[in-house]
DNA sequence: CGTCGCTTTGATAGCCTTCAAGAAATGTGG
DNA sequence: CCACATTTCTTGAAGGCTATCAAAGCGACG
């Protein structure tokens, strides 16, 4: 199916990433340190080659030595059950650690794929002390509990029944998370499929596509294929927290 | 409301918690630590006197500089929306890291209630370069990892849009934590409420009640206000990923 | 023994899923 | 650059499942 040092085939690029030039160091373990110590920091990571649309970043079952910060780009994780049905459980966004489940059992616990031209900086787990020693342990620290916390509030989010209250949610999140980036918080960009989105949602594809028109007659969005504008936010987030 | 430090409300033990013998190191950071280090972790932890049924180990809101590990009993994790409405995210057992996304931005971000006679050994995050030099750097990693896969695996079950396969696969699911526990997998312990349950399955009280009571009548558990006897794991199984 | 909270059971309405078909977008070869 | 094939997305109609409202058991506790 695929070789077993899979990892080993997202190339890396040949000199450290440079974490002083990068523009997204405010997002990741570099956020809290001195711009002295950045080139340490580097030595700790390497930045991946460009990765296109579709290819792997690491696969269910495969050795996991390592875990990423994605650089740029977007990614999606997935994981097959033992029905074989596809769950997609999460999308990341630059500065957005991915793939340390692997930690549990030595094995990826899920699928990781480009969904367009995206890089990620690479830590090794041996390489964790260093990264500690030079002040990096809070920032890692608090990668950690984000990732937990995002899906933790994706759990809150599918407790939500109504399938409106979770694609509306879904789209506050996002203007967070763009916000979080210095994106405009109102532009949602939407690189994965309709698909992966009403899966990760727990709705059908039908449904989907009937509330987003909802919204849309509404006035409430603009939306086109590979984006999203948020037109209304109050109209929103009231759908988003109406228990009913 | 409640006193700022209330972390301090929680009693300790006046004595290390002495790992050594504690019946559950097995299960937590002393898992993989020779014998002759656990008077080193032992110095890192600190056992929590009993608490008792309803009392909190920490709110929402609470300035973090600790996470725990269950020792003995069962506790909650809950959060309140910004429209009021509360959500149960988590039920803890024995040898399960609680508390861990206060390190997101230094304050806790659910609360924690004991569903029994309870108690826990609690980390200092400050203790954590000394964990990691006794060689607990890798458990701590994979009860981080651990915690991390349990969140997504009820983010998985929550996509399930039938609500009989969400509470089969909570059964399964808990079956698994009763091995792993080295207890009897077959008898699932239920200290909650059957309101915290259907909140955390995301359907209705009700309908969680209609659910057990057809799987009881059609003899596939023996349900007890507080204990739930799988009979016929298989067809519990069949219905935990009939996709239809 | 009576009250109160929790759980179970019943009936109706609304929402989502499913199945089906059409529209739009994407990709490919000439 | 255009025509065509394929995928992806949208729209429609019917049925099933769950939420909601309502009321009755049941058990804990004073």
């Amino acid at each position: 199916m695929h070789a077993p040092d899979k990892l080993s085939i997202v190339p890396l690029a040949h000199s450290p990433c440079g974490c002083s030039l990068c523009p997204t160091r405010h997002l990741c373990a570099a956020a809290d340190l001195e711009e002295d110590v950045l080139p340490l920091l580097a030595a700790c990571m390497r930045t991946s080659l460009p990765m296109a649309k579709g290819d792997h970043l690491y696969r269910e079952g495969d050795p996991a030595e390592s875990c990423f910060v994605v650089r740029s780009g977007v990614y999606k994780t997935s994981t097959v059950s033992s029905s074989g049905h596809e769950y997609i459980t999460g999308f990341y966004f630059s500065g957005e650690l991915i793939g340390f489940n692997g930690q549990r059992d030595g094995r990826y616990l899920d699928t990781a794929i480009a969904l367009e031209t995206s890089t990620v900086c690479r830590l090794h787990i041996r390489d964790l002390p260093k990264l500690w020693s030079i002040g990096g342990g809070p920032p890692l620290l608090r990668m950690l509990a984000e990732r937990q916390d995002c899906a933790t509030r994706q759990q809150i989010n599918l407790c939500q029944s109504r399938a409106d209250a979770r694609v509306a949610r879904f789209l506050l999140e996002s203007s967070k998370r763009m916000q979080r980036l210095g994106r405009d918080s109102a532009l949602i960009p939407m690189p994965m499929s309709r698909t992966d989105l009403a899966n990760y949602l727990g709705i059908t594809l039908e449904c989907l596509s009937r509330i987003l028109a909802r919204f849309r007659n509404a006035g409430l969005i603009r939306a086109e294929r590979t984006e999203i504008q948020i037109l209304v936010l109050a109209n929103l987030e009231s759908l988003a927290f109406h228990t009913s």
